[in-house]
DNA sequence: CACGTTCAGTTACCGGCGTTCACTCGCCGA
DNA sequence: TCGGCGAGTGAACGCCGGTAACTGAACGTG
């Protein structure tokens, strides 16, 4: 326990405490809120002084991401019990779906807010391990439904179909977040329509004899 | 021709104006050079003269979607033809994916970035005409495939399958515009995804003995 | 023990943002 | 002719993200 090590430890504790923070802002008055001043005000700190902890905005942001990315993946654990494989995909799109009704901040900051542009490899720990990569989980329980000969046979390419059906919930979640309170359109609930995307796209996909 | 029409002509060319150079900048540059002062600029005026043209800066935003609105509705008419209405509502997917794909900062205006919400009553001319309206237009195909019985016999709710079908293409343009660059997934060409996923949901939808 | 170094955090600033408000000044109606 | 109206201005306000020079306490080392 030298010295050096205490530093360390008290560096990533005071980085905790600004993540803390901003996931707090973030949460309770959405993205607008969460600012440079307003995160070192909540932890009465001067705002130069995130900067010595996060290159810029960005980073701390991008930071902020990462744990909600394995947060989304630890939800599919639940599903992951279903014993058919074309019942988990439906059921892996409802949680999906679910995820992000009850996250709608996160979702807006994972999925619907343009990448501030991460050239560098952006290698993490967990990238394709279905538990803790949600696009690898759908990705694997596709493969699975492939494998078992519970889809049309044109459809092979797993990854190809992970990021169809990715986008059909997608496609339902984020009209949800965005276009609330629109009235432009007499919009059925969300229920109705994830509900009706899952079973529409598992229709599209599952074999001729497949069950249902 | 009194002086009051005149003024009041001069000042809707003033409106133009501003709406042109908004447009110009946000096209060119995205919607982070979209600022009242580079408006402004560009047209030789204060920033504070935007102000007696718009509200603020969400309503002049607004202003530019609606007439992106239009644009998107007018695409459709080049599907309208196609005969076959199962074959007509996957080439209205394929135009929208390709709207987004060409214009995406308009894209991600119109349907990426949450509404400003606009309590009121936002009634717009051509609201239902299936010629000014996207909306409508997807609606009445889909009802008009429902009326021939090309469809599977328990899909009856016309607007319900409408918020579906945009819901798989909107994931597809959406998934494509915030992802662009991501490393983490193996991506497949947004071609590619924008056909299997219209492929897939017209499976998903079409009666039993359907063409295909 | 004393000295130079390291480094988390502060102070003071920069340029830019949306927006406001008191004002000018030319045109119009009476 | 003259009063008012209204488009446009100039200067400011309070935010924002970000930077550079600094302070002061803890530290390793002679």
């Amino acid at each position: 326990m030298t010295p050096a090590d205490r530093r360390a430890r008290e560096r990533a504790e005071t980085q905790q405490k600004i993540l803390d923070a901003a996931r707090v802002l973030f949460a309770s008055e959405g993205y607008a809120a969460v600012t440079m001043r307003r995160i070192a005000d909540a932890i009465e700190y001067t705002p130069a002084a995130l900067y010595n902890h996060f290159p810029d905005k960005d980073e701390l942001i991008r930071s902020l991401c990462r744990l909600d990315y394995l947060a989304l993946a630890a939800r599919f654990a639940t599903v992951a019990t279903v014993p058919d494989p074309l019942d988990r995909i439906a059921a892996t799109g409802l949680e999906y779906i679910r995820f992000a009704i009850e996250h709608p901040n996160h979702y807006r900051l994972m999925f619907l807010t343009p990448p501030p542009v991460d050239d560098s490899a952006v290698t993490f720990e967990g990238h394709g391990d279905p538990h803790r990569d949600g696009y690898a989980f759908l990705r694997s329980v596709v493969a699975e439904a492939i494998a078992r000969g519970q889809l049309r046979p044109d459809l092979t390419d797993a990854d190809l179909l992970a990021q169809t059906l990715w986008a059909g919930v997608h496609g339902v979640a984020a009209l949800e977040l965005t276009m609330q309170g629109d009235q432009w359109v007499p919009w059925r609930t969300v229920e109705a329509r994830a509900r009706m995307v899952t079973d529409v796209m598992l229709h599209g996909i599952a074999a001729q004899g497949a069950k249902r």
